[in-house]
DNA sequence: CGCCTTTGACCCGCGC
DNA sequence: GCGCGGGTCAAAGGCG
């Protein structure tokens, strides 16, 4: 019946924004920044393997140590093009010595071409057009000296500013450390609390210890629980880590080490318990999918089952996690869109304040998908469809499904990383919100704390921001950083969007934290696979590289240029994305009846 | 016959 | 404790 897009959550999310690869783990929202950046400029061409690093979404914690020097030295990268080029062209004459890196050097030709007058904002301009210039009029030029004089004068400049911005970077570093190290220390804290919690009351109500225990510690508690869940709601996060669970023992089965990552980085913690979670109570966990899936997946993932400390953190993260959800609102006049998944209708109801009924779907791709659905109109505007995902998907998806789920698990996987770093205060969302929003990506994203479980809204209703680069691709495959190589890429149309509103909407947003740290990796682990199952590589297209470099150089503010490049990168497709969604819906049929 | 939808009932959490 | 609302179950019926 239903077809379409198939939607994975939160787990994922995770992993594709923020999550870093078991080989690195670059979560540091700078880090990741510039790590895009450099992926950006120096992997197109390259294999998948490298391309797991790509989407290190800002919102990482895991400091900068980790990272590789990128950090400072790709922060720069752009820059670095132009210095390259000026550098080749006045090379026998400048002595300035500026890395070298020949994917940046090949782009940077580009670049300057398609965009010789632009202004990054960071007075590159001149040197540019200068640079470039000279290496068009070396042979006729008769100031030749002057023009190597002027050459140098902006080329010291140049590195004036690169050694600021690299100074900046490694300040910002050092903060992220700093914070990633804190927090490592609550958690570890708080689940040596558990630990004695569990010993001592061995499933006592935690209440009567909590009341015992000095108020401090109590504050303590309550602190940091909650980011506990977002932690591991991050690999989970959120609905899709009650997938994760699932996806999980799926991924059991793949070449993925998934759960010994995720164990291990958490030390312990169960990460994908959140399937169980999805089961209220005892109850729930018989029936359904989630009975097989996921609680196989438990028992394999868990470490350490015994630990009652793993199971308390793992129940509240469960619940939390599976509380997260994407919410895609398009228009569409079929009773439910085309997501590329299979769904079965198990019920609908009359939802409070809105006079039109809620569907409620689940996959039915996989014998245990915990991926649920509700489809609902707009009760304001009836022409836009509601559809709010919930869970990972624990099979491999139809390539029909990939762009859906991808979107969705981004979206989930912003709404986590977003929320954490607000949370943790480490970073500046908003200013990564500028820095990663394009100018025009407005409202297509809204993480809402208000209602009971996080929601990423995405609105497909309205038009995609002017900014991105206008170039067709359907539906770009974008590398993400955490994903397995056979995973490595995935279709993100609206990543940007979602990335920017999330970021702006981070400070907004409080009700989700997530430690990247051990969320992110988890996640990009666990769930992407599934969204993101086979086959698709990451490519991008001279045109996409050169158009972003070109963006960039054009772009009066760098960090705008930056903004455009990635998401001409992660989701150059956005209208079309918007546009194939609405489609999709059209073909919809469902005895959905409104 | 099998799959799917429909739909009333049930369960659960939450707020009062 | 009660009522409300959200979410799910499962029997009944429809459809190809």
């Amino acid at each position: 019946m239903d077809k379409g897009w198939g939607l994975t959550l939160a787990s994922d999310p995770v992993s594709v924004f923020s999550s870093s690869n078991s080989s690195n783990n670059n979560n540091s929202p700078v880090g990741s920044f510039l790590k895009i950046k450099r992926d950006f400029i120096s992997d197109h061409n390259m294999d998948h393997s490298r391309n797991n690093n790509m989407f290190q979404f800002p919102g990482s914690l895991s400091a900068g140590q980790d990272e590789q020097p990128p950090s400072a030295a790709h922060e720069v990268d752009f820059f670095k093009e132009k210095i390259n080029k000026v550098g080749d062209d006045d090379s026998e004459t400048t002595s300035v010595i500026v890395k070298k890196e020949n994917s940046i050097a090949e782009l940077a030709p580009r670049s300057t071409r398609t965009a010789p007058d632009v202004n990054t904002g960071l007075h590159l301009l001149t040197a540019n057009s200068r640079s470039d210039q000279s290496t068009v009029d070396d042979g006729v030029s008769s100031d030749v000296d002057d023009k190597r004089s002027k050459n140098n004068e902006n080329l010291a400049q140049l590195q004036m500013e690169l050694q600021k911005m690299n100074t900046e970077n490694q300040r910002l570093k050092d903060m992220l450390g700093h914070v990633t190290t804190s927090y490592s220390a609550l958690q570890m804290h708080f689940a040596a609390l558990m630990q004695q919690h569990q010993q001592q009351n061995h499933g006592k109500e935690s209440n009567k210890e909590e009341q015992g225990k000095p108020s401090e510690e109590k504050k303590h508690e309550d602190v940091v629980v909650p980011r506990q869940f977002m932690d591991l709601g991050p690999s989970a996060e959120t609905d899709e880590l009650s997938n994760s669970s699932s996806d999980e023992r799926t991924r059991s089965g793949t070449p993925q080490n998934h759960i010994e990552v995720a164990s291990a980085k958490n030390n312990g913690k169960l990460p994908y318990d959140q399937e169980n979670s999805s089961f209220r109570d005892g109850k729930r966990i018989g029936r359904e999918e989630s009975p097989e899936s996921e609680s196989q997946a438990w028992k394999v993932q868990k470490t350490d089952p015994a630990s009652p400390a793993n199971k308390a953190i793992e129940q509240s993260t469960e619940a939390t996690m599976r509380k997260a959800r994407v919410s895609v609102r398009a228009r569409s006049e079929a009773p439910m869109i085309t997501d590329g998944c299979q769904w079965r209708k198990y019920g609908q109801k009359m939802a409070k304040g809105n006079p039109c009924p809620r569907a409620y779907y689940r996959c039915t791709m996989a014998v245990g998908c915990p991926v649920r659905k509700q489809v609902q109109r707009c009760a304001e505007d009836r022409t836009i469809l509601i559809t709010t995902y919930e869970g990972n998907h624990n099979h491999p998806l139809p390539p029909a499904a990939m762009a859906m789920a991808s979107t969705t698990a981004a979206a989930a996987s912003m709404l986590l990383s977003g929320s954490m770093s607000s949370a943790d205060g480490i970073m500046n969302p908003n200013l990564l919100a500028r820095a990663i929003l394009p100018a025009g990506s407005s409202n297509m994203a809204t993480i809402s704390a208000s209602a009971p479980f996080p929601t990423v809204t995405l609105d497909l209703t309205h038009n995609p921001n002017p900014l991105q680069f206008q170039r067709p691709p359907p539906q770009f495959q974008v590398p993400f950083p955490g994903q397995p190589q056979n995973f490595s890429s995935v279709t993100a149309p609206q990543l940007p969007q979602v990335f920017g509103q999330a970021l702006y909407n981070q400070s907004k947003f409080s009700g989700l934290q997530l430690s990247q740290e051990i969320g992110t990796p988890q996640l990009g682990q666990q769930a992407q696979p599934h969204l993101l199952h086979s086959g698709q590589q990451p490519s991008l297209s001279q045109d996409t590289l050169s158009a972003a470099t070109a963006a960039i150089t054009a772009d009066p503010n760098f960090t705008a240029a930056l903004a455009a490049a990635i998401s001409s990168i992660i989701g150059g497709a956005n209208s079309n994305t918007t546009n194939n969604n609405n489609n999709s819906n059209a073909t919809n049929n469902t005895s959905h009846r409104n």
